[in-house]
DNA sequence: CAACGTTACGCTCTTCGTAAAGATG
DNA sequence: CATCTTTACGAAGAGCGTAACGTTG
């Protein structure tokens, strides 16, 4: 059994059977990668895929069950290669980070600058998508940590570690009756049409739990998961924004004002995650203590223990 | 980076960094070794052992970190080949079992019996130990299974299944005062000299944790692991014994008598446990299933996934 | 000087790529 | 017949073992 066989299977499924694509990938040869799959086969003694004559067409049970360990090997791999990177070449490599639009637009700023002035020589990457995608991403090893509030906690690849938590402010334009609202309830918001971010996964999103535990029923007239985006058409009338705190600044957002409406929703968590199998270099613990000051490298480590 | 590099750190590393006695562990020759594991580190750009001169002293801090992935990943090679196994020689192969001397005499021996009839070319082995030494047999991978009642749910490399429940009878030679308290209680029974278990791993016992409890001090003037030694000083005279039900047989131990106490002490759980990283295979589960017919392939591998 | 690790070197087996052949839809 | 996989074969390379050398305690 070799190593390079166990890459062969893996691009050979991720190509969706397709040696010769596999063979590209892996810049080899495609007689080559044939061969070898057929070495590993006959070594085990028995097929990984299933062929109708010259041609793979689906992958054996066995060979379901081979595929998950090479790719566990194939990570360890990459994790080794990490250990040497991250000892001898400490302040150089590269740091992807999945998040959601308004934790890249609004909280992580003052953290990527100081990262990238400590680190100048990392390459960062910041992918956004909304909650599931980004704990996809950390998942496959996509990038290398996510950061999102909802949906992430709850994948079992992952260790998320709480970060902080925050709340939400209503915000409209001046003069918009809602602002009279004193104090505002959650009966008086959902008499005006609400523009929010995506619900995304049902029941993790504690907005909507919080109405549905009320049984009040919202008028949600747009979903966006870009704070931005909300805040245009809130500025344009179509209703009121529901969004978090930290998204609303009253200088740069002059045509807004906002009210605080912590004491209606329950206070949300944002987490950071990493693959539990992953072996994280040391800027990325360091990038990690940027943001949540408390996530200190044993208080990581004791996490991903678990 | 080479999968034989991998075994050969870490057979050195288990060689007590001892080259010569890894090559002759590996079948190979010693410069072979040696120079793998200049290749490898060359190719990571790190050392994995300290040097002084020519000889290997110690074991750098990335070489720890690299010979703990290198481990996961030889474990992962095996996984591969007993999935091999499984699907084409699907009753060959062996199975060995590590459990204290109360589960192998008195509650394995039906399911050993039906397994060796239904499996007879799996090679069976039954490795004996106190409850520990069992735990960490499985986590070390000396034993597919492991069987006790304490320590071994406690440990994170391991999944534990619970089994069944049982408790104990005080057993006395015919004639014995005790035999004539009734009903007997904690309070009597620590008014005679107590042959028990090894009380093994402080905390985890639960009979030194009933006494504990009441604040009563037991006079315990033996222990051991084994059941039949404990019934034998018993029969000399030594005191009363304390242990499982199971172990007493009122033909076969003729000149003992039996009190059952199970209102006295809480029942205790006995687990079955296997590597969460492990690749069970097909005679595993049937094992397993013939030991705790509730505990089904897919009850295991729920188990597993957690 | 005994035990151990590294270097040197030739042999063997493996692997890889090109070219050709065979199979599939 | 275009696409894809397997077979064949020769060249390049990696790994292994023996022997010799260098260190260490």
């Amino acid at each position: 059994m070799k190593l390079h066989q166990m890459r062969y299977i893996h691009e050979v499924a991720r190509q969706n059977l397709n040696v010769s694509s596999a063979a590209e990938a892996l810049h080899t040869s495609q007689p080559g990668v044939s061969k070898q799959i057929q070495l590993l086969e006959e070594e085990l003694g028995l097929q990984i895929f299933h062929r109708s004559g010259k041609r793979l067409t689906g992958i054996t049970e066995p060979g379901q069950i081979i595929l998950g360990m090479a790719k566990r090997m194939l990570r360890e791999v990459e994790n080794i290669k990490s250990v040497g990177d991250d000892f001898t070449r400490e302040s150089e490599g590269s740091l992807t980070i999945a998040t959601t639009h308004t934790q890249a637009r609004y909280r992580l700023p003052p953290a990527v600058k100081a990262f990238i002035e400590k680190y100048p020589s990392v390459q960062l990457h910041i992918h956004q998508g909304n909650p599931l995608q980004v704990t996809e991403m950390v998942a496959n090893g996509e990038a290398d940590i996510g950061i999102a509030t909802e949906a992430i906690a709850n994948h079992s690849a992952l260790a998320a570690l709480p970060c902080y938590a925050w709340n939400r402010c209503v915000v409209a334009p001046h003069g918009h009756p809602i602002l009279n609202e004193q104090p505002l309830t959650l009966q008086k918001l959902a008499t005006y049409p609400v523009v929010t971010y995506d619900l995304g996964i049902a029941g993790s999103n504690s907005v909507r739990q919080v109405f549905e535990s009320k049984g009040i029923q919202p008028n949600i007239v747009l979903t966006a998961i870009d704070s931005d985006v909300i805040k245009t058409y809130v500025e344009m009338g179509l209703g009121v924004g529901l969004l978090a705190q930290m998204a609303f600044d009253p200088v740069r957002d002059r045509g807004l004002e906002a009210i605080d409406v912590s004491n209606i929703f329950p206070d949300s968590t944002t987490y950071i995650a990493v693959r539990k199998d992953n072996y994280l270099r040391g800027y990325l613990y360091d990038f990690i203590q940027l943001i949540a000051p408390h996530l200190d490298r044993a208080a990581v480590n004791s996490a991903l223990s678990v």
